[in-house]
DNA sequence: AAAAAGATTAATGAAAGGTTAATAAGATTA
DNA sequence: TAATCTTATTAACCTTTCATTAATCTTTTT
């Protein structure tokens, strides 16, 4: 999905607890920095660019909390996360109004915590990227412009209808996969019957046709099975 | 932050549970739907621009997971959570896996409930009402002044009615984006049904009459979907 | 070679969209 | 109070769009 591994800081001083997520952590692709106190924890928010805070509330030296709002004085936009036992409802509040992304229990899973910070760091860059990745689809020379519903290659557009649009998208997000007729009519059409089959040929022809200008492209058929939308190296 | 309220889809079949909970999001400034089934949960998607769903998995007529699926499939971009008793690690992680903002364990506090509501709703992808302040905005060679209601261009003025500033002021807004039938209902007449489709209509006609002069200005239907104003650069 | 499956192009008809005019309801003016 | 004006809605009518179906030809399988 995204290139760049994320940068995350965790805040821990149980060595058992803060080696295990560290760990598990950095198995699940990120790049962890586990600072067992607090200060230190300060101290290396001018050496990293991190992407999300993962704070134990009790902490030796000073309380999260504490960590949280110095956090929120220096780096204006490190989102952070609270950990903890302390599971009072107060110190929930607290750590909402201090402007924490969530908020979670110990003990907590570690399959389920990677999960929740996988959900958030997603959602935390979203308008940029996200969005323009979802409008756009890139297929060979081509450009498709989900919106607009239009095809481009060099200056021509080609306007593509909605069921045409749906296929197209539905091909190229299983580029070089078999698509079984099966599977494309119950996506598309809802059932799966003959007249239906018929009608997937002809669109399948129709987008055969708008693809001709890029020679890399093709609709393959695989005879009783499905099709193919192949894209040559 | 946002003047509007926020508008809540709650699907709950327990009528204790649901009618505290509604009460309660309710007391604390959101507009809340209470739908008592899966089935009725999806129906009120017609009717209403949500901000947040919240889904109880366990429904008598249908798993949220499958309302949540249908909801992905209909609504683009409705963010939901789950609100449920079945705290199994594996439903946490289906949960996410569809694409849940969050996944919260019954018994649960209405307090904690609301400030984690305020916080994903805070944290959501906020539309630009910036422009929306604008007194006077900019459309290819027009001019359109919001507090007299005129639409100009070179020395032509034409007036226009309500309906047609507050069409044309929307579509600016979302220039060169799909603005679909049912969000421009929604939004400018308050009910998505087949007459004020109509009416809808009419007032497209309109703006297409006045936008005539400048011809890198168009109104393009998305059949079955919607409009959108394009300004080709 | 026969039969089945697939490809392509064209024909069709229902639904959706576009435009103009009529109507009704509310506001304004006389 | 009646007459006029304004404007959103509804109606009437026409055009366009597009998924399906049909018709015809080609390819594949057995």
């Amino acid at each position: 999905m995204n290139a760049s591994k994320k940068k995350l800081l965790l805040v821990e001083d149980d060595p058992t607890l803060g080696y295990l997520l560290s760990e598990y952590l950095q198995m699940n692709g990120f790049e962890v920095v586990w600072a067992k106190t607090g200060a230190l924890g300060l101290e290396t928010l001018d050496q990293h660019l991190f992407d999300l805070a993962i704070l134990d509330v009790s902490l030796p030296d000073m309380d999260g909390f504490v960590v949280a709002s110095k956090i929120k004085e220096n780096t204006a936009q490190l989102p952070f996360i609270f950990l903890t036992a302390r599971a009072l409802k107060v110190d929930v509040l607290k750590g909402f109004a201090l402007g924490a992304v969530d908020y979670l229990k110990k003990p907590i899973d570690e399959e389920e915590l990677v999960v929740r910070i996988k959900n958030l760091i997603n959602r935390l860059p979203q308008e940029q990227e996200a969005t323009a990745q979802e409008r756009v689809l890139q297929l060979g020379k081509y450009t498709l412009h989900k919106e607009t519903q239009e095809l481009s290659i060099n200056e021509h557009t080609q306007k593509l209808t909605n069921r045409e649009l749906d296929l197209l998208v539905y091909l190229i997000l299983h580029k070089n996969e078999l698509c079984t007729h099966k599977a494309i009519l119950l996506k598309l059409w809802g059932a799966n019957d003959y007249f239906n089959k018929k009608s997937l040929n002809v669109f399948v022809s129709h987008l055969r046709k708008y693809l001709q200008e890029d020679p890399s492209l093709s609709i393959e058929n695989i005879h009783r099975k499905g099709f193919i939308l192949k894209e040559e190296a």
